[in-house]
DNA sequence: TTGTACGCGTTATCAG
DNA sequence: CTGATAACGCGTACAA
C-alpha cells in the first residue's frame, strides 16, 4: 500500500513547492512556445508549425524542436491557442440524461471517436427539458465549441435561430424522419415503433396499450406513438386516450402507469413501452399487480440497453445501433467543421430483438 | 409539425447568410469587449469590470454597459478570457465509465452543483484502466482545467507526480480510507463491505462466496474484498481463492462467475457482489443454473443504483450517498480552487438497504 | 469611479 | 523552409 503514495506530500507543502518552482528553475512555471523556441534555437513560428503542420518543416529542424518540447515538458496553452486560431477543438453534446444508459453508450463512442481526431467532447444534460437544453446550448456556445451534437429534431425555432446565428455546425442524432431540414444521424422512430406494433399484432394481440415518454418537444417519443397508432389503425384498432399513458423516464412512474393500465375495464394483453426503462418499470408494476409476464400481459421495450436483458423476463425490444450512430455522427460533424456540407445525413435500420417479455396471446 | 422548422433554411443558404453577416451589419460577426465599450461609451476596462466585479462600477454606468451587452448579444470570448486570466472556469472529472449508472448520478449532481457556480464540468472516462486514466488526466490538464475530480485513491505515483507538478487542486471521490494523503470525499468501502458481510453472516450463512471487480489499481474493489474477508475471519471462516472470483463490470461476466461459483463442490449459500451490476449479472447466471434467489442462493449488491430495484428479486445492497458526495466534492474542490486548504476531506456513512435477494439460510 | 496601456501564448501573414 | 511581427479578446496594474 505504501508504495502508492511514495510521492505524497501534505497539500500545504505542495503549494510551497509550486511557488518555489514558479520563481526558481529555468525561469518560470509552465514553458511557453517561445521557451521551446529558444531552447531549439528556432523562431516561435517554426515551433508552431511543428505542432500544427509538421510536414512543412525540415526533418532535422523538427527533430530539434520535438526534443525541446519533450525536455521542457511543453504543453500548448489552451487559451492562447483558442484566441489565435478561433478554434477550440471541442465539440459539445447535449443529451437528455446520463441517469440511464440510453444515451451513455452513444456518448462513450462519440467521445472515443472524437478523441482519436484529437478533439474533446463536452457533455451537458437537459433532463428532457427544452429550456434547459437551450441554456446548455448557450453555455456550450459561450465556451466556443466548434460544433454541436443534439438529440432529436423537435425544438423551438428560436433555438435553431440561436444555432444559425452562431454559425456553428451541428448534427441531430437519434432521429431521422426525412422531414428535417438539418443534418440527422439516426433512425426512423416512427417506422421502428410501427414495426414493433405490427409484430405484437401478429401475435394475435388485439387489446394493446402504450406507455410513452413525454411527447412535448420530443419527436422520438411522439413518433413512436404515431408508429404504434398507425399499425393499430391498419388493423382497424384504435389507441384511445385511456390506453396511452405518458410517464416519466423512471422505473417508478412507468410502474404506476402499468398498474393503471391493467386496472382498466378491459385489460390490455400487451403493453408497448416507449423505452426499456419504462418497460422495466412496467414489469415491476405488473408484478405488483400480481400479473405474470408474458403469460398474462406482454411487454415490449425500445432501445435495447443493457437493462433489457438484466430484468426478468428479458425484454423483447427494438435494437438501436448506438455505436454506429456515435461514429457516424462524430464523422459527419467533424467533416462539417472542416467545411463540408452536411449532405443528406444518415439513416440506420433498427431491428426487433426477441427475448421473453412478449408472447402470443393465450387463447383462454 | 411545420412550425418546428419555421426558421429552417438549407445549410448552404445558412452559410451564405453568415458570410453576409460577417461583412455587413455594424461591422463584424461576434461583438467583442471593445464593441460593447464603444456602444456604451466607456472603456473596455469598465466593461470588463462590469462582468467580473460588478460592485466596483457605478450603478448608472453598469446599467448602460449591461444594455449594450444585451443589445449586441455579447458573449465573452472563452480563449481571450482564459489567456488573460489564466483560468478556464472548468473542472475535469475522470470516471471509470458512463456505461452503467454507478457514477452517472454523482456526475449529474456534480454538474448541476458546478454550473450554479458558473463552472463547466468536463467529463472523461477511463474504462477502469490506469493508463487511460493517466492520458485523460493529461488531456484535461492540457485544456487548462482549474481542478480535477478523480475516482478512488489507488494509482501509480507518477500520476500523483503529474498532478502535483501541475499544481492543480484535485479531490478523490468514492473513497475514504483514512490513509490517503490527498483530500477525499467518500465513504469507507472496507467498512461498508464488512457491515454487509456481517449482515449476511447474521442470517446464518456460512458458505459465502464473493464476486469482485478487478482489484488491480482499484481501491474500492480491493477494500470491499478486505471488508468481506475480515468479517468472515472473525467468524472463523475463510474466503478461499475458489470462492473469490474477479469479474468485469458487465452482466455477462458476472453471470458466468456466478455459474462457476455454484458449480463448486460445496455450493455457496450466499454470493456477495462488488457492485449492483455484478449482482444483477449473478441473478442472471443463477437463473440459468436453475437456482432460485434467495431460496437456494442469496445475492447482495453494492452501490444501490436504479438497476438494484429493477431486477427480480430486487437487490439487497449497500446504499451509497451519490448525491451528497457530488455536492460535497463540488463544494470542496471549488473552495480549493479559491485557494483554501483541503482540510480533512469528508466521510459519509453507508447503509444496508434490505430488499429481496438476501434471506436467512434455509435449514433443509 | 473610470480610462490607458500592456501582456497573456498562439497562429497567420508576409518577406526573406 | 524559416523568421519577424501583427493580430486575437480580455484582465488588470497604474494613473487620473
Amino acid at each position: 500500500m505504501d508504495v502508492l503514495f511514495r510521492s505524497a506530500r501534505p497539500y500545504s507543502m505542495i503549494c510551497f513547492i509550486n511557488s518555489i518552482r514558479r520563481f526558481g528553475m529555468h525561469g518560470g512555471l509552465k514553458p511557453t512556445l517561445s521557451d521551446v523556441a529558444k531552447h531549439a534555437r528556432v523562431s516561435t513560428a517554426t515551433v508552431s508549425r511543428c505542432l500544427n503542420m509538421p510536414d512543412q518543416v525540415r526533418e532535422e529542424t523538427r527533430a530539434r524542436v520535438e526534443a525541446a518540447v519533450a525536455e521542457l515538458g511543453y504543453t500548448p496553452h489552451f487559451g492562447g491557442r483558442a484566441l489565435a486560431s478561433n478554434r477550440t477543438n471541442t465539440i459539445g453534446a447535449v443529451i437528455p440524461t446520463m441517469d440511464n444508459a440510453i444515451f451513455a453508450r452513444g456518448v462513450q463512442v462519440l467521445e472515443e471517436e472524437l478523441s482519436v481526431r484529437d478533439i474533446t467532447l463536452l457533455i451537458a444534460t437537459s433532463d428532457y427539458d427544452v429550456d434547459r437544453e437551450k441554456s446548455k446550448i448557450r453555455a456550450l456556445l459561450g465556451r466556443g465549441v466548434d460544433g454541436l451534437i443534439l438529440v432529436g429534431e423537435s425544438r423551438p425555432p428560436e433555438v435553431y435561430d440561436l444555432l444559425n446565428a452562431n454559425g456553428v455546425p451541428f448534427v441531430l442524432v437519434w432521429t431521422y424522419s426525412g422531414r428535417c431540414p438539418y443534418p440527422c444521424v439516426g433512425f426512423d422512430n416512427r417506422r421502428a415503433a410501427y414495426a414493433m406494433a405490427r409484430h405484437v399484432l401478429s401475435l394475435e394481440h388485439r387489446e394493446v396499450a402504450m406507455i410513452s415518454g413525454l411527447t412535448v418537444w420530443n419527436d422520438r417519443a411522439s413518433q413512436r406513438v404515431q408508429g404504434v397508432r398507425k399499425a393499430l389503425e391498419e388493423h382497424g384498432l384504435a389507441l384511445p386516450p385511456e390506453r396511452l399513458v405518458q410517464a416519466g423516464y423512471t422505473l417508478e412512474s412507468a410502474a404506476e402507469a402499468a398498474e393503471d393500465l391493467v386496472d382498466l375495464p378491459t385489460r390490455p394483453t400487451a403493453i408497448i413501452c416507449g423505452n426499456d426503462v419504462q418497460a422495466a418499470g412496467a414489469l415491476k408494476g405488473l408484478r405488483r399487480s400480481g400479473l405474470r409476464v408474458p403469460e398474462d400481459v406482454s411487454v415490449t421495450g425500445f432501445d435495447d440497453i443493457e437493462l433489457a436483458h438484466a430484468v426478468t423476463p428479458a425484454l423483447t425490444t427494438v435494437h438501436v445501433p448506438h455505436r454506429r450512430m456515435g461514429v457516424a455522427a462524430a464523422d459527419l460533424l467533424h467533416r462539417m467543421i472542416g467545411g463540408a456540407l452536411p449532405g443528406e445525413g444518415i439513416v440506420f435500420e433498427t431491428k426487433i430483438v426477441e427475448r421473453e417479455s412478449l408472447a402470443r396471446v393465450s387463447d383462454e
